[in-house]
DNA sequence: GATGGATATATCAGAACTGACATAGTATAA
DNA sequence: TTATACTATGTCAGTTCTGATATATCCATC
Protein backbone atom coordinates (compact mmCIF):
# COMPACT_ATOMS: atom_id res chain seq x y z
CA UNK A 1 0.00 0.00 0.00
CA UNK A 2 1.43 3.29 -0.89
CA UNK A 3 2.24 6.07 1.96
CA UNK A 4 -0.88 8.43 0.61
CA UNK A 5 -3.23 5.69 0.53
CA UNK A 6 -2.25 5.30 3.79
CA UNK A 7 -3.01 8.49 5.10
CA UNK A 8 -6.36 8.70 2.76
CA UNK A 9 -7.69 5.51 5.45
CA UNK A 10 -6.09 6.77 8.65
CA UNK A 11 -7.76 10.00 8.17
CA UNK A 12 -11.02 8.06 7.56
CA UNK A 13 -10.43 6.24 10.89
CA UNK A 14 -8.93 3.08 10.16
CA UNK A 15 -6.09 1.19 11.20
CA UNK A 16 -4.12 -0.11 8.68
CA UNK A 17 -1.72 -3.24 9.07
CA UNK A 18 -0.99 -6.27 7.82
CA UNK A 19 -3.24 -9.36 8.34
CA UNK A 20 -0.76 -11.06 10.53
CA UNK A 21 -0.94 -7.92 13.06
CA UNK A 22 -5.02 -7.82 12.35
CA UNK A 23 -4.88 -11.45 13.79
CA UNK A 24 -2.22 -10.93 16.20
CA UNK A 25 -0.14 -14.14 14.85
CA UNK A 26 3.73 -14.39 15.11
CA UNK A 27 5.72 -14.56 12.23
CA UNK A 28 6.20 -18.49 12.83
CA UNK A 29 2.32 -18.90 12.77
CA UNK A 30 1.62 -16.90 9.69
CA UNK A 31 4.66 -19.45 8.11
CA UNK A 32 3.17 -22.23 9.48
CA UNK A 33 -0.49 -21.03 7.92
CA UNK A 34 1.39 -19.98 4.69
CA UNK A 35 3.27 -23.77 4.63
CA UNK A 36 -0.48 -25.33 5.19
CA UNK A 37 -2.12 -23.55 2.26
CA UNK A 38 0.77 -24.52 -0.25
CA UNK A 39 0.80 -28.31 0.72
CA UNK A 40 -3.31 -28.37 0.97
CA UNK A 41 -3.25 -26.48 -2.67
CA UNK A 42 -0.53 -28.92 -4.31
CA UNK A 43 -2.60 -31.88 -2.68
CA UNK A 44 -5.77 -30.84 -4.48
CA UNK A 45 -3.99 -30.14 -7.76
CA UNK A 46 -2.36 -33.18 -8.04
CA UNK A 47 -5.72 -35.79 -7.15
CA UNK A 48 -7.06 -33.56 -9.76
CA UNK A 49 -3.81 -33.75 -11.83
CA UNK A 50 -4.33 -37.37 -11.71
CA UNK A 51 -8.38 -37.50 -12.33
CA UNK A 52 -8.23 -39.72 -9.01
CA UNK A 53 -12.10 -38.95 -6.98
CA UNK A 54 -11.20 -38.45 -3.24
CA UNK A 55 -12.49 -42.14 -2.35
CA UNK A 56 -9.36 -43.58 -4.74
CA UNK A 57 -6.99 -41.37 -3.09
CA UNK A 58 -7.81 -42.73 0.54
CA UNK A 59 -7.69 -46.13 -0.50
CA UNK A 60 -4.27 -45.29 -1.75
CA UNK A 61 -3.32 -43.43 1.95
CA UNK A 62 -5.52 -45.75 3.88
CA UNK A 63 -7.60 -43.12 4.99
CA UNK A 64 -11.08 -41.99 4.13
CA UNK A 65 -13.04 -39.81 1.91
CA UNK A 66 -14.10 -37.28 4.12
CA UNK A 67 -10.49 -36.68 5.43
CA UNK A 68 -9.17 -36.15 1.95
CA UNK A 69 -11.93 -33.41 1.78
CA UNK A 70 -10.75 -31.99 4.57
CA UNK A 71 -7.17 -32.05 3.77
CA UNK A 72 -8.00 -30.38 0.73
CA UNK A 73 -10.01 -27.49 2.45
CA UNK A 74 -7.05 -26.80 5.05
CA UNK A 75 -9.34 -28.02 7.95
CA UNK A 76 -7.32 -27.29 11.03
CA UNK A 77 -7.67 -30.86 11.83
CA UNK A 78 -4.99 -32.05 9.43
CA UNK A 79 -1.60 -32.56 10.57
CA UNK A 80 0.85 -31.46 8.17
CA UNK A 81 2.51 -34.35 9.27
CA UNK A 82 -0.21 -36.18 6.55
CA UNK A 83 -0.71 -33.39 4.08
CA UNK A 84 3.11 -34.63 3.30
CA UNK A 85 2.24 -38.29 3.24
CA UNK A 86 -0.97 -37.37 1.35
CA UNK A 87 1.30 -35.72 -1.31
CA UNK A 88 3.48 -38.48 -1.13
CA UNK A 89 0.60 -40.54 -1.87
CA UNK A 90 0.23 -38.92 -5.26
CA UNK A 91 3.70 -39.21 -6.37
CA UNK A 92 5.25 -36.39 -4.84
CA UNK A 93 8.77 -36.82 -3.96
CA UNK A 94 11.31 -35.01 -1.67
CA UNK A 95 12.63 -32.89 -4.26
CA UNK A 96 9.08 -31.46 -5.79
CA UNK A 97 7.81 -31.22 -1.77
CA UNK A 98 10.72 -28.81 -1.42
CA UNK A 99 9.23 -26.53 -4.49
CA UNK A 100 6.08 -27.19 -2.63
CA UNK A 101 7.52 -25.60 0.35
CA UNK A 102 9.15 -22.74 -1.27
CA UNK A 103 8.25 -22.35 -5.14
CA UNK A 104 10.98 -19.89 -6.35
CA UNK A 105 9.70 -17.16 -8.61
CA UNK A 106 11.12 -17.36 -12.05
CA UNK A 107 12.02 -13.94 -12.99
CA UNK A 108 9.90 -12.30 -15.83
CA UNK A 109 11.77 -12.20 -19.36
CA UNK A 110 11.09 -9.52 -21.39
CA UNK A 111 10.19 -10.18 -24.64
CA UNK B 1 27.80 -50.76 -5.52
CA UNK B 2 29.53 -52.00 -8.61
CA UNK B 3 29.19 -55.58 -10.64
CA UNK B 4 31.96 -57.32 -9.18
CA UNK B 5 31.35 -57.07 -5.65
CA UNK B 6 28.11 -58.01 -5.51
CA UNK B 7 28.76 -61.31 -7.35
CA UNK B 8 31.96 -61.82 -4.88
CA UNK B 9 28.94 -61.55 -2.11
CA UNK B 10 25.98 -63.21 -3.31
CA UNK B 11 28.68 -66.20 -3.94
CA UNK B 12 29.10 -65.86 -0.31
CA UNK B 13 25.79 -66.43 0.95
CA UNK B 14 24.77 -62.75 1.04
CA UNK B 15 21.17 -61.13 -0.35
CA UNK B 16 22.10 -57.66 -1.95
CA UNK B 17 19.96 -54.85 -1.25
CA UNK B 18 18.98 -51.55 -0.64
CA UNK B 19 17.96 -50.59 3.05
CA UNK B 20 14.92 -49.88 1.78
CA UNK B 21 14.56 -52.95 0.61
CA UNK B 22 15.87 -55.02 3.73
CA UNK B 23 13.63 -53.05 5.49
CA UNK B 24 10.98 -53.55 3.68
CA UNK B 25 10.15 -50.15 3.68
CA UNK B 26 7.75 -48.45 -0.14
CA UNK B 27 9.19 -45.71 -1.27
CA UNK B 28 6.81 -42.98 0.56
CA UNK B 29 7.73 -44.45 3.88
CA UNK B 30 11.48 -44.22 2.96
CA UNK B 31 10.61 -40.69 2.06
CA UNK B 32 9.63 -39.81 5.17
CA UNK B 33 12.56 -41.46 7.36
CA UNK B 34 14.93 -39.41 4.91
CA UNK B 35 12.61 -35.89 5.63
CA UNK B 36 12.43 -36.45 9.62
CA UNK B 37 16.04 -36.78 9.88
CA UNK B 38 16.62 -34.04 7.65
CA UNK B 39 14.23 -31.98 9.66
CA UNK B 40 15.94 -33.32 12.74
CA UNK B 41 19.70 -33.10 12.16
CA UNK B 42 18.83 -29.11 10.90
CA UNK B 43 16.95 -28.65 13.56
CA UNK B 44 20.08 -29.72 16.23
CA UNK B 45 22.24 -27.81 13.61
CA UNK B 46 20.35 -24.99 14.30
CA UNK B 47 20.57 -25.19 18.02
CA UNK B 48 23.90 -25.33 18.54
CA UNK B 49 24.94 -22.65 15.42
CA UNK B 50 22.68 -20.25 18.16
CA UNK B 51 24.38 -21.82 20.99
CA UNK B 52 21.33 -22.40 23.10
CA UNK B 53 20.91 -25.11 25.84
CA UNK B 54 17.79 -27.74 24.95
CA UNK B 55 15.84 -25.50 28.11
CA UNK B 56 16.30 -22.18 26.12
CA UNK B 57 14.73 -23.64 22.99
CA UNK B 58 11.91 -25.09 25.13
CA UNK B 59 11.10 -21.95 26.26
CA UNK B 60 10.79 -20.20 23.17
CA UNK B 61 9.14 -23.03 21.68
CA UNK B 62 6.74 -23.40 24.80
CA UNK B 63 8.08 -27.35 24.90
CA UNK B 64 9.90 -29.02 27.29
CA UNK B 65 13.58 -29.76 27.50
CA UNK B 66 13.24 -33.87 26.90
CA UNK B 67 10.97 -32.86 24.22
CA UNK B 68 13.65 -31.23 22.39
CA UNK B 69 16.08 -34.11 23.39
CA UNK B 70 14.14 -35.80 21.59
CA UNK B 71 13.48 -33.68 18.54
CA UNK B 72 17.22 -33.82 17.69
CA UNK B 73 17.73 -37.88 18.52
CA UNK B 74 14.09 -37.99 15.81
CA UNK B 75 12.34 -39.90 18.61
CA UNK B 76 9.61 -41.79 16.88
CA UNK B 77 7.11 -39.69 19.29
CA UNK B 78 8.24 -36.53 17.47
CA UNK B 79 5.85 -35.22 14.66
CA UNK B 80 6.70 -33.71 11.53
CA UNK B 81 4.69 -30.41 12.50
CA UNK B 82 6.60 -29.92 15.99
CA UNK B 83 10.09 -30.37 14.37
CA UNK B 84 8.90 -27.69 11.51
CA UNK B 85 7.68 -25.73 14.61
CA UNK B 86 11.10 -26.18 16.22
CA UNK B 87 12.99 -24.96 13.10
CA UNK B 88 10.87 -22.29 12.98
CA UNK B 89 11.28 -21.22 16.32
CA UNK B 90 15.51 -20.96 15.52
CA UNK B 91 14.82 -18.36 12.66
CA UNK B 92 14.21 -21.01 9.69
CA UNK B 93 11.58 -19.28 7.16
CA UNK B 94 10.11 -21.18 4.38
CA UNK B 95 12.40 -20.76 1.80
CA UNK B 96 15.58 -22.09 4.29
CA UNK B 97 12.92 -24.70 4.95
CA UNK B 98 12.96 -25.77 1.24
CA UNK B 99 16.33 -26.47 1.28
CA UNK B 100 16.23 -28.40 4.03
CA UNK B 101 13.78 -30.87 2.89
CA UNK B 102 15.83 -31.09 -0.37
CA UNK B 103 19.48 -29.87 -0.29
CA UNK B 104 20.79 -29.25 -3.61
CA UNK B 105 24.06 -30.86 -4.23
CA UNK B 106 26.70 -28.37 -5.64
CA UNK B 107 28.35 -29.74 -8.46
CA UNK B 108 31.77 -30.75 -7.92
CA UNK B 109 34.09 -27.94 -8.99
CA UNK B 110 37.60 -29.15 -10.47
CA UNK B 111 40.04 -26.58 -9.64
C1' DG C 1 -37.76 -35.97 -10.37
C1' DA C 2 -35.23 -40.15 -9.60
C1' DT C 3 -30.71 -42.31 -9.62
C1' DG C 4 -25.82 -42.23 -9.03
C1' DG C 5 -21.10 -40.46 -8.55
C1' DA C 6 -18.44 -37.00 -6.34
C1' DT C 7 -17.57 -33.86 -2.63
C1' DA C 8 -18.49 -31.43 1.92
C1' DT C 9 -19.44 -31.35 6.89
C1' DA C 10 -20.31 -33.08 11.64
C1' DT C 11 -19.38 -36.35 15.10
C1' DC C 12 -16.83 -39.61 17.81
C1' DA C 13 -14.03 -43.54 19.81
C1' DG C 14 -9.51 -44.81 19.57
C1' DA C 15 -4.73 -43.80 18.30
C1' DA C 16 -0.91 -40.73 18.33
C1' DC C 17 1.40 -36.81 20.15
C1' DT C 18 2.44 -33.49 23.82
C1' DG C 19 4.45 -31.09 27.87
C1' DA C 20 5.79 -32.14 32.24
C1' DC C 21 8.24 -34.66 35.46
C1' DA C 22 11.64 -37.75 37.37
C1' DT C 23 15.89 -39.37 36.95
C1' DA C 24 20.19 -40.89 34.93
C1' DG C 25 24.27 -39.89 32.47
C1' DT C 26 28.27 -36.77 31.07
C1' DA C 27 31.39 -33.23 31.34
C1' DT C 28 33.78 -29.42 33.47
C1' DA C 29 35.44 -26.96 37.20
C1' DA C 30 36.25 -25.95 41.98
C1' DT D 1 34.61 -35.24 46.17
C1' DT D 2 31.01 -32.02 45.38
C1' DA D 3 28.68 -28.96 42.62
C1' DT D 4 26.83 -27.22 38.43
C1' DA D 5 25.25 -27.16 33.71
C1' DC D 6 23.68 -29.75 29.94
C1' DT D 7 21.67 -33.74 27.64
C1' DA D 8 19.27 -38.41 27.32
C1' DT D 9 15.54 -41.57 28.46
C1' DG D 10 11.25 -43.43 30.51
C1' DT D 11 6.61 -42.56 31.94
C1' DC D 12 2.08 -40.70 31.81
C1' DA D 13 -2.26 -37.85 31.92
C1' DG D 14 -4.24 -34.61 28.94
C1' DT D 15 -4.72 -32.99 24.30
C1' DT D 16 -4.85 -33.42 19.36
C1' DC D 17 -5.36 -36.02 15.27
C1' DT D 18 -7.27 -39.99 12.85
C1' DG D 19 -10.28 -43.13 10.20
C1' DA D 20 -14.81 -44.29 10.14
C1' DT D 21 -19.56 -43.32 9.78
C1' DA D 22 -23.55 -40.79 8.74
C1' DT D 23 -25.60 -37.48 6.24
C1' DA D 24 -26.04 -33.50 3.19
C1' DT D 25 -25.19 -31.11 -1.15
C1' DC D 26 -24.16 -30.70 -5.81
C1' DC D 27 -24.58 -31.95 -10.64
C1' DA D 28 -25.03 -34.64 -14.37
C1' DT D 29 -27.86 -38.22 -16.98
C1' DC D 30 -31.67 -40.73 -17.44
Amino acid sequence: MDKKKRERLEAAGWTVGTVEQFLELTPDESSIIELRLRLSDAFKKRRRELGWPQQRLADALRSSQSRIAKMEADDPSVSIDLLIRGLMATGVGLEALSKIVYPKKTPIRQS
